[in-house]
DNA sequence: CTGAAAGCGCTTACAG
DNA sequence: CTGAAAGCGCTTACAG
């Protein structure tokens, strides 16, 4: 059978409002009956019994999600809604809701702002992808400084005590990528790695991606392969066209490697000009690039899981929060691979 | 505000005991004030609240589940306890408990008394590896008619209704090794299918396999590459090694097929005999194989990820008994592509 | 500093 | 067939 608050009650010889106390730290007891209180539920092995004690308290659990709004057509921060979602589902028997808080990506001062409005309103924990890392940090500080559990997602900002990250290793995925670009690739030639991420914001995580793909060629000598970094961030629709041209005419390109989830541009680009046995790899499951996938001109996917990473996200607060249990300070995604013949089974559900 | 039995009982002028009996179709309640009850309900959208309501209770509920005992070595049928011990610890606080019932699989008998021995502890739902496929049908029909609901992983039977299946796409999973072994390979040559399983328990899933990875060469028309077939279901070792050293003389081997978690016998092979450049790829993360892909042995494993499909299990029934919300016919697990570079974040958390 | 009592929303005997 | 009361384990005013 399991212990019950009035189980310690008896033993300790006092009432269930004090054992009560002393479970919560609430003060207002006598450092004697505390300690002896204290001793019983440890001896006892004490658990609560959380729904009970949800019933019982019948105040419903803010948990605050910053992050950047979805960009038209680049849908990837709509992701994460889904499982955070699918979270909230599955937990709000515990009266728990989630209120969103969305910065524009490319402008400081709105998430700032963002920060401000979200301390506002109180939350008991936030969820937060900490794109611009100085802010994020002071903001993080002003949490902890209330309290307030903070769990990041996505990317990472210097390690903080008491703040857990879930997310992916960039480096390696980028590892992982030129395994499959250069797996059974017989000749010698050109692979082209492509950064055009929408601006510099995220820089660390594409460097990483980078880092970890070059490292493949030297780790493996494939000094019969050649590696082009082209910097296409920001560039217009005409700038792209002309680097990939001058790339196309002047190598033997063999491979091309976007270090982001805009890989469905160069799709268009592989239809238009009929380029033809040239991988083609890059990241995220967004609308354009499973078309291109399923058409056969995208060779591989990785896939961050932004979907897992909400869901995980706000069960980690929730573990936090109520559960009171350890969270591990990282919590790694797998680094998917999707493929068209596998990618029907990755829809999140 | 949430809408309470209380807040219906005094729309409806009745007692709340009463509304119980109707929202539980307990019986003793006049037609007139069930019919009367039951609209408010519906008009109100009345949502129980299972955290009230499990408490209230106190019963515990029994979850058993029936799958093969784990043989010694291949480990595969423990994978699942994983998946089931973490769903089973989320949702300790609504007192579930599991029950396991472990058969021999390649005893029919062992099977059948497995399946006297649970229905007698009289389960509140099952989870169960359907095996045997007639025996099981069989079973299921018994459960069905004590009205306890039933969920099935990892291999399929026939359509039933009212059962639901948790596991993969057996043929898409042959097919994709396929696109895996020949991407990018230049020359022409031979490939071996081997099936190797303990005996021909699980057929079915293991053809599909076959005939999924089969298609894939007649679809893209890679009549270069040349299928063998080689059956060493119940092999010795010698005659394993006999057939694979006829395979090795007579053809130019470019890579092999295992259509199960034997892959790591020909990773022994191969390095034994000094085998090189030779597309290794099967199936499953047992230790053995996870130490022949850290090797570069094997190429490629593709994972059941048995643990999910314990978890995806034990939810099921927690969502049909407790939430008794519904639960999608099929739900199929990803098929997770695993290779030297990323399976170190495929560890099951 | 401590205890008795009422309540969270639902369920379960029991009485009529 | 129906209702009033007690209880699940925990929390929260309130009284002393």
């Amino acid at each position: 059978m399991r212990v019950r608050i009035k189980d310690i009650a008896r033993l300790a010889e006092v009432s269930p409002g004090t054992v009560d106390r002393v479970i919560h730290n609430r003060g207002e007891v006598s450092e004697i009956t505390r300690s002896k209180v204290k001793r019983i539920l440890q001896e006892l092995d004490y658990q609560p019994d959380i729904l009970a004690s949800t019933l019982a308290h019948k105040r419903s659990i803010l948990f605050s999600v910053i992050m950047p709004v979805s960009a038209n057509g680049s849908d990837f921060w709509q992701a994460p809604n889904l499982g955070i979602e699918k979270a909230v589902k599955e937990l709000a028997h515990f009266g728990i809701s989630v209120q969103g808080y969305y910065f524009d990506m490319f402008n400081k001062e709105s998430f700032i702002s963002c920060c401000n409005e979200l301390l506002n309103d109180k939350p008991d924990a936030v969820l937060m992808a900490p794109l611009f890392p100085e802010e994020s940090v002071s903001f993080i500080l002003r949490c902890q400084s209330m309290n307030i559990p903070v769990t990041i997602f996505n990317s990472r900002i210097d390690e903080m005590a008491g703040v857990n990250f879930i997310g992916q290793d960039s480096q390696q995925s980028g590892l992982l990528a030129a395994k499959l670009i250069t797996w059974g690739m017989a000749s010698s030639g050109d692979i082209l790695i492509l950064n055009m991420a929408g601006r510099n914001y995220n820089h660390k995580h594409i460097l990483e991606r980078e880092r970890g793909f070059r490292s493949y060629f030297v780790t493996n000598s494939l000094s019969s392969l050649n590696l082009h970094t082209i910097e296409l961030t920001q560039a217009t629709e005409e700038a792209f066209k002309k680097h990939l041209d001058k790339a196309f005419s002047h190598l033997r390109v063999k491979g091309v490697f976007v270090t982001n989830s805009r890989v469905h541009r160069v799709g268009c680009y592989f239809n238009e000009m009929g380029v033809r046995n040239v991988r083609l790899i890059g990241y995220d499951l967004l609308p354009e690039n499973i078309r291109f996938l399923k058409e056969g001109v995208i060779d591989f996917l990785i896939s961050q899981k932004p979907e897992e990473q909400g869901y995980l996200g706000i069960r980690s607060l929730f573990a936090k929060c109520i559960l009171k249990t350890d969270v591990p300070d990282n919590q790694f995604i797998p680094i998917d691979i999707i493929t068209r013949e596998n990618i029907d089974f990755y829809e999140y559900r």
